[in-house]
RNA sequence: GCACGGGUGGCAGAGUAGCUAUGCAACGGACUGCAGAUCCGUGGACCCGGGUGCAAAUCCCGGCCCGUGCUCCA
């Protein structure tokens, strides 16, 4: 089966084409750096890092690009209250980012560009799409002209020029005191004092919101490249201002093979948002969940549907992650094959994946595999599946080390165990029911379960 | 208001025309002194109304409801 992708643009499920054969260029919009990266970002980025894997798995060679938007008026704001340097508050949130995605298991991308590492090609784009005339110099900044190029409107969200006219329901406002047209958007602030800034033909500024993201491909790529992926609001306006811009700019077009879009988290069925008090950093998430359970519940769900967080859902992930973790580390240790045939659950994990990288019927065949018996054919599986592509696994080190700790803790408590259970054995001998529970409490207030079999007793910690 | 997406069992959530989704929970059985774990098994769903088809959860039309977007947003 082929991979197939939906195209936001289309509407539709595409078998994958690639300008170079074998090869994917990816552009996945990053994070504006004012905060702590949350819940939402997680969702984002999981997702994207899934496309890459599998894109790699596939047999692609993939060049993954993400940027920073590091300058920002929410950055301002937050050092101007500070009393810092912008790039404090920027590369502090950066590093954030990148932490988090890493103890997620996130792949990083090949490059991250950042808005002030661009302003030289952000300034050449803007001078070309001046040239063309789709663009025009307002008295506090450089606009696009969205009446140059109207039959570009509405690409990804299927509103039309006149739909937009008519004025959102009457909610359009606080535009830009130098547009013509409301629909217009800036390329270019010209920066009050006192505000960072660069040098450009237009004044001192800094770059619109937009422009960036084409530059940056552009620069990257070139006049097109295959897959561009962000959040479901990006669509629009984002998304589609830079297809104005990009293909104005190079007259080429598309410049984009495939949009990708991911769903929005909510929790306990309400959007999360700092307003309505429901609003998770990935940090806070950590205090409860493992980052890796977290990916787990993040990628139970295809990519473009929203999900929603309640605490039964993040605990039923924990639950099948923690079994995840028990059946690949039982069939590490094992010596033998289980000689069950893998086959079948191997193909129907790729068909998933191929048909737009759904995760969630993946991961069904991950929970059919996890409850077979354990095997090192079963530990090489979950290490290519449930591991390089889903990234579900730590390092076998790591689970080496794991079981090594959980070894010693038992072994710390092995001698106090045995001769409780022996008591207990014989208490259970004589029918004195009421002196073995007794026992049985006394060993789960140190944390041990004890399971009784028909071998005798089994004990773990709990 | 307009656009896009969606409405599937107690819950989560796949599935785009015919064949058990799956998981959690529940229920029954085996095993057990009891509990737990394990194994076997069972029931239960396709928002509403029309249409097309031999056949519709799936396609078409209409309606209702929900989510998101409509110039800060992953």
């Amino acid at each position: 089966m082929p991979l197939r992708v939906y195209d936001t643009r289309t509407r539709e499920k595409r078998e994958l084409s690639t300008l170079e054969d074998g090869k994917v260029s990816m552009y996945v919009c990053g994070i504006t750096p004012y905060s702590p990266s949350h819940l939402g970002h997680a969702r984002c980025y999981l997702s994207f890092d899934v496309v890459h894997r599998w894109l790699e798995a596939s047999g692609y060679d993939v060049d993954y690009v993400q940027n920073f938007t590091d300058i920002d008026d929410k950055i301002l704001d937050i050092s101007d209250s500070e009393g810092v340097e912008f790039s404090v508050v920027a590369n502090r949130n950066i590093d954030d980012y990148l932490g988090v995605m890493d103890a997620m298991n996130v792949l990083r991308a090949d490059h991250y560009p950042r808005v002030t590492e661009t302003i030289p090609e952000i300034i050449g784009m803007i001078s070309d799409l001046e040239e063309k005339g789709h663009a025009y110099v307002g008295d506090d900044g450089v606009y696009f002209e969205i009446d140059t190029a109207p039959e570009k409107y509405g690409q990804l969200t299927g509103q039309t020029l006149e739909m937009v006219r008519a004025g959102a329901g009457g909610r359009v406002g606080g535009t830009g005191s130098g547009k013509r047209d409301h629909r217009d958007f800036a390329l270019w602030k010209l920066t009050k004092p006192g505000e960072p800034s660069w040098e450009s033909p237009w004044g001192e500024g800094r770059p619109g919101w937009h422009i960036e993201c084409s530059a940056m491909s552009l620069n990257h790529f070139g006049e097109q490249f295959d897959i561009h992926g962000g959040g479901h609001d990006l669509r629009f306006p984002h998304h589609e201002a830079e297809i104005f811009q990009s293909e104005c700019c190079t007259g080429t077009e598309p410049v984009v093979g495939f949009w990708m879009h991911n769903g929005f988290v909510n929790i306990d069925g309400e959007k999360m948002s700092k307003s309505l008090g429901n609003f998770w950093t990935i940090r806070e998430a950590f205090e409860s969940h493992a980052p890796l359970a977290l990916r787990y519940a993040l990628l139970s769900v295809p990519y473009r549907n929203p999900i929603d967080l309640t605490p039964e859902f993040l605990d039923e992930a924990a639950m099948h992650y923690d079994r995840l973790l028990d059946a690949y580390g039982n069939s590490l240790s094992s010596q033998e094959e289980s000689g069950i045939d893998l086959s079948g659950a191997s193909e129907r994990f790729s068909n998933a994946m191929n048909d737009d990288f759904n995760t969630r019927s993946a991961m069904i065949e991950v929970q059919a595999v996890v409850s077979s018996a354990p095997g090192s054919d079963v530990a090489a599986w979950l290490e290519k599946n449930a591991g390089e592509v889903l990234g579900l696994l730590p390092s076998p080190e790591e689970v080496a080390a794991n079981l090594a700790q959980v070894e010693s803790a038992r072994a710390e408590v092995a001698e106090r165990v045995e001769s409780l259970l022996d008591e207990r054995e014989s208490a259970r001998q004589s029918k004195d029911w009421a002196r073995a529970d007794e026992i049985r409490d006394e060993l789960t207030s140190i944390g041990v379960v004890v399971e009784d079999g028909p071998e005798g007793p089994t004990w773990h910690l709990g």
